[in-house]
DNA sequence: AACACGGGGAA
DNA sequence: TTCCCAGTGTT
């Protein structure tokens, strides 16, 4: 297919060096179904092979079809995502797996997927690609950025997106994408992992170079441009940790809405902007008939738009049946928390 | 259209 | 440090 910026190059091509070049990934060692693809798909949303690697084999082990996702306690599910971030994509998972169950079955096909909680268009494409052999285009971050060189695109994303994904849909005129469409789109991923890369791309060795404009004009790894995002702000909270003889630890869960929503934390202050001075934040302690000791120390976490400054207040009772032993809570928190630890 | 939402690996 | 990752949902 021509379109105004040019001809697309061979999918053929592209799939001939996949059929070389391909990553031996977890998630491609079976028959692509549906459950096996959802899993990987959420949890990649934002995260990177090398961080979901030895998750997704351990979440498969614990949740190994989506009648038990949708059997499991949202406590189960937590404790399982720990650590990867974006709690909101487990909270959907599992409201989408008891839908999943209330329907009789899979959707069948990537419409059906798209009206599931936490399923967008890039995540329906890739299931309707990879699971149900649809004729689409996943458009992540790889194929973006693989699409903007081929065209040197220089529309800074997130304006240039639509541009992107209407160029990124002309492949599905070539025969040779609509027999394999699931091989495609992870070409297209592989290209943009291992060859296309964000910065000093090896265009020397790129199966597409001969199409590639960007490459032709020497600008490669300066697309796709990006429009100036934000800057990160601070934040400053004080947390508790009540203690007893036992070694255990007093949590709480976290509102299913905004930061580590939904996750177990150690009670604290909210989060703002300015520092808590000691007596202003035990206003915020789970109890206050106990001797607080501000424990020396902070600790720095960043999330994507904060920069979050963490303060320990300690106290000891004699018994807490409620309390979590310490190891197993090392093992249920989000990442934020888990840094207070050292500190108690 | 802009923002909220984690965490880690690579340059 | 900064960038960016197999993005989605809300405002």
């Amino acid at each position: 297919m021509t379109s105004p910026l040019g001809a697309h190059p061979s999918a053929a091509e592209l799939l001939a060096w996949y059929d070389r070049a391909a990553r031996r990934l977890a998630w491609r060692d079976a028959a692509p179904d549906p459950y096996r693809i959802w899993v990987s798909e959420v949890m990649l949303q934002q995260t990177t092979v090398a961080a979901v690697g030895p998750r997704y084999a351990r979440f498969l082990a614990r949740f190994p079809d989506v009648a038990a996702l949708a059997a499991a306690d949202w406590s189960e599910l937590a404790e399982e995502w720990a650590g990867l971030g974006y709690y909101a994509r487990a909270r959907n998972l599992h409201a989408a797996a008891r839908a999943i169950m209330a329907m009789g079955g899979f959707p069948t096909d990537s419409t059906g997927w798209r009206a599931l909680p936490g399923i967008g268009p890039y995540t329906a494409s890739a299931i309707g690609a990879i699971a149900l052999g649809e004729p689409l285009v996943p458009l992540d971050g790889n194929v973006e950025r693989v699409v903007a060189r081929l065209f040197a695109i220089e529309t800074p994303l997130p304006a240039a997106k639509p541009l992107l994904g209407r160029l990124a849909d002309g492949f599905t005129a070539q025969p040779a994408m609509r027999a394999r469409p699931g091989d495609f789109a992870q070409a297209l991923f592989d290209l943009g992992a291992t060859i296309c890369t964000p910065r000093s791309p090896a265009c020397a060795i790129c199966p597409w170079r001969e199409g590639c404009r960007a490459a032709a004009r020497g600008i490669a790894g300066e697309l796709p441009r990006k429009s100036p995002k934000a800057a990160r702000t601070a934040l400053h909270g004080v947390h508790f940790a009540l203690l007893d003889e036992a070694g255990r630890l007093l949590l709480e869960r976290r509102p299913e809405s905004g930061l580590l929503g939904g996750m177990l934390a150690l009670p604290g202050t909210p989060w703002r902007a300015e520092p808590w001075a000691d007596a202003e934040a035990l206003a915020h302690a789970p109890r206050t008939d106990l001797d607080w000791q501000a424990r020396p120390g902070v600790a720095q976490h960043g999330f994507t738009h904060r920069d979050l400054t963490m303060r320990v207040m300690l106290a000891r009772v004699p018994e807490l049946p409620e309390g979590v032993p310490l190891d197993q809570a090392t093992r249920s928190l989000p990442s934020a928390m888990k840094k207070l630890l050292p500190l108690l």
